[in-house]
DNA sequence: TTTAGCACTCAGGGAATATGAGTGCTAAAT
DNA sequence: ATTTAGCACTCATATTCCCTGAGTGCTAAA
């Protein structure tokens, strides 16, 4: 059977009502909407084999028809209309993402939480570093005498520090002496090369001046570790509430759960360094069992040097679509646009605060 | 008429088992779990007394009797045990707070999201100086020849960096010279006298000078603002689904919606300053409005030199009030030890890494 | 190939009914 | 003066039954 242009129009209507009603469609409703100057009974005829496609699907004999995995995905590929987005919106997302000053962290945090209110849906950002990362200085400077701030920054520019006690006093020249043993030492090394180096030192070199040394590079892997790790964050989880799939608390509470266990190893359908910027996985497309009947729609953006970032959008496979990816790619595309190349490594918001 | 004893022992039982089961608790049940070895028909009347002192109510005639405001009040006031926690939640506790190297937001987010896991209702955490905070010293290491790193201590030991790029390139003398202006003009002003001083400046500084200190001061006094801001943070929101009294959607969608919104000047009912120790607001004791139907147990702790924070528990006036203050006042008698006076000012975990 | 007509299906809503837990009151018992 | 047994009464909730109407598939004519 052969999918004719009516067939994809009548799909298309029927995707769209049901996304704005959330209730199964019937011919009647098809034969207003699509525009097509046919009877109902032709429609139904129509109708008929998208079902024996697969197109649709219908939930009991007497009623409507509904869409089914592949009748979004036909919907996503061919049939969606781009949409565009309303002056205030922009407008809006700039104001989101432009407040200078700001770390990274908290832009992004800002990006998920306006998309959220803008989507209508909840939304999880990520971003984590890409390839290795390595300490690029250390700086030490004395607070008292029993007291030193640890500077370290590392070569994708994120500088950290941490106010350090010492049990005993302690000169300038020790300190600098520590400096100079730290940047010759280890700099340049990945977390797990500075933990060797860590280890081997160790047998040879005095155990006050080890303890200090240790104290530092410790502090440095955990700041690598951190960079390499892939923080998941989530917003307006409550959104889900608003829509009729999740008025069943029994639906709506695994997902929500799901959401905000703040999955430590990104347990999301997502994968940093795939190529594609928009991604869409319609329900059981969806390898994770929470997310069966869920969709999910993510873009990646890149974030300086040896950054990236990933913002998606999670709701009921019955999602606004055409809406969402809109909103979703002016977002990645801002966020790429503020972070990424064309900035290239010299703009003051390319770094974290520590 | 008067409390005697006995109307308190039924009124206990009650209250217990309501906690226990979200169901209204009639004679019977009360004449077996009181042991107070009367019959029903004596429960009865006792529980006639207690509804006209207020402390008790009936949702409907002909069903049992649920405790009110004041009978919950009188509970947590004179009736209520206090409850041992389990070696394992000590335990859990310990683990969640006694990781080291972390900084003081991480910490606190951690305690929140054990505290909601251990009690099964959100909690929500805020941090913030109780005092005037200034900048103890400016530290100025340069990176490349247009730019260098700002590293700015203020006097209750929290210490942040910025990566500030510039148009221009610096030599090492203007640094330092950048470093004493800074140093001599601006250690030990509060957020708006640093203003203040800002704007002085400006008129007899050479224009490329006042550009760069501004935007090492105005780096401060964000971290000042920053200091003061009560941040709220919440966990475990979605616990509220677990409660009966909010299986409805629309119970529960208003007070999720409240408790996600980041109250950015934090709107809940806390007080930094207040002496108290624990505090139990029960339903319409709260002001806010959002808040009216349920209630809120929090504590407060010290963190170092001019910091406190509050962490509380929020849930139907149906709460386990023994359980929730039993575990509450155990994490923030931990979270004071572990930052408090015990450790002054001279333990890592002190400070915030920036 | 399209359309009108028609019998059929079935979820959802509403009314009516049954159930039973719980009450307050009265009168007897302690 | 308290306590208790007995009893009629209340009322939220669950169950059942029936009705309605939107929507379907099929058939036969256009």
């Amino acid at each position: 059977m052969e999918l004719t242009e009516r067939k994809k129009r009548i799909l298309r209507a029927i995707v769209e009502t049901y996304i704005a009603t959330a209730e199964p469609v019937g011919s009647k409703a098809v034969a207003e909407l699509a525009g097509l100057d046919v009877s109902t009974a032709t429609i139904r005829n129509e109708m008929a084999d998208l079902t024996e496609l697969g197109l649709l699907e219908q939930p009991h004999t007497s009623a409507g028809r509904v869409p089914s995995a592949a009748g979004y995905r036909l919907y996503v590929n061919e049939l969606m209309d781009r949409q565009q987005l309303t002056i205030q919106e922009t407008q809006r997302i700039n104001d989101a993402l432009n407040l200078k000053m700001e770390e990274l962290d908290r832009v992004i945090d800002r990006a998920g939480k306006v998309l959220s209110q803008l989507s209508d849906y909840p939304v999880f950002t990520v971003a984590a570093a890409t390839h290795r990362v390595t300490v690029k200085r250390f700086d030490l400077l004395m607070v008292e005498e029993n007291a030193f701030i640890a500077v370290v920054m590392t070569d994708n520019s994120v500088v950290k520090n941490k106010l350090i006690h010492l049990p005993d006093r302690l000169s300038d020249t020790q300190l600098q002496l520590l400096s100079a043993v730290l940047n010759s030492s280890f700099v340049g090394l990945s977390r797990d090369e500075m933990e060797q180096a860590l280890d081997k030192m160790e047998t040879h070199t005095a155990p006050g001046a080890f303890e200090l040394i240790s104290l530092v590079v410790e502090f440095a892997i955990q700041i690598l570790d951190d960079q390499g790790r892939q923080k998941v964050r989530t917003a307006g989880i409550t959104h889900l509430l608003e829509h009729p799939e999740y008025k069943s608390l029994d639906k709506a509470k695994p997902l929500m759960n799901y959401l905000s266990e703040e999955s430590e190893t990104s347990r999301l359908p997502m994968n940093l360094n795939s190529g594609k910027s928009m991604d869409i996985l319609i329900g059981p497309e969806n390898v994770n069992d929470a997310l069966k009947d869920t969709s999910v729609v993510m873009a990646s953006y890149d974030i300086g040097d040896n950054m990236k970032g990933i913002i998606g959008v999670v709701g009921p496979t019955r999602m606004d679509y055409a809406k969402v990816t809109a909103r979703l790619s002016y977002f990645a595309d801002s966020l790429t646009r503020m972070f990424g190349k064309e900035l290239p490594a010299g703009d003051p918001d390319e770094q974290e605060e520590s």
